[in-house]
DNA sequence: AATTTAAGGATATTTTCAATCCACAATTAG
DNA sequence: CTAATTGTGGATTGAAAATATCCTTAAATT
């Protein structure tokens, strides 16, 4: 049970857009190229975000991404669940139904007690997740990347942003 | 992200031996017989719960799997992580070391912040497995199952114990 | 007009999951 | 003792998902 890196790569990505001045665009090329991944399947990862609203899109020469929800109100959940979906970990495939010893047509009320237990753990799961948001990150990245470095980076997308 | 099947189908079949009388044990074939499932395949679950040492093993005929581990001290995590193994769902890259405007050898004290906020969740997850003892399961089923569904269960698996 | 971009479909490769089969040693029942 | 039964572990196969690439299209910029 492991997350796609699409997920490493889309939260990576919105880190480097939360930092964009307003207006501007990055494109999947400069985006892949930061991150030594591949343009092609990158680009996937991207269109997940875009089609979950969480990034706006431009096109042509100067096109690119830009956050669309504020890095502020951006959860790390909103991006994981657009890239892996909103599916649970655990799915119930109701195996306590061939119980022989059930009587024929035999409907509970409740999914099964087991279903739930797992599923009240996706939970606390997705509301870690939910509490914490990309200005979050930032504000972390912010104390343990070393002012240059930090610096250098921000140019480095600067002039590449659309 | 979804988790094996064989993970229900350990969770299941831990909460029948909960049921055993002690010093009986219960074969795969009722196992998978009582659940509906590939005999051969289930048997790849039951030998992970024993190799994790959550289950005795006997052989022959009148052999099989019982609790090693009592109902009352074996958790979800236990068996979830004995099926799926321990390793976090996400895995970290470090795509951060490929920043281009990181000086060489560029070496982080600690594990990129991304990757230790999503093991956090990760961890939140674990903490609301390790919560839940295989008794909790059965006194949750015994208030929603009907005591007759309930005996006749117990007496399909007592005929069947080694 | 030429270039650049995102979107999305098609396809191929690799890995993981699911499932089956078999040989083996240990154990029990008769 | 003998035959049947059981767990263990390895080998193998098939199906599904993840990973990755390629290409066409339409829109926007220069």
């Amino acid at each position: 049970m492991i997350l796609k890196s699409q997920v490493e790569w889309a939260l990576h990505c919105c880190a480097i857009l939360a930092g964009l001045p307003a207006g501007r665009y990055l494109s999947t090329k400069a985006l892949a190229e930061f991150h030594g991944l591949p343009k092609e399947y990158l680009s996937k990862a991207l269109q997940s975000l875009s089609q979950a609203g969480l990034v706006d899109t431009s096109l042509g020469p100067s096109g690119g991404y830009r956050l669309r929800v504020p890095a502020s109100e951006l959860t790390f959940l909103d991006i994981v669940e657009a890239v892996e979906g909103k599916g649970k970990s655990f799915v119930c495939n109701n195996i306590r139904a061939n119980n022989p010893c059930r009587p024929q047509g035999f409907c509970e009320s409740h999914p099964c007690a087991i279903a739930r237990i797992m599923w009240e753990a996706d939970e606390a799961w997705r509301v870690r997740l939910r509490a914490v948001r990309i200005a979050d990150l930032i504000a972390m990245l912010g104390e343990e990347i070393p002012p240059d470095v930090w610096k250098k980076t921000a140019d480095w997308v600067l002039k590449r942003a659309g």
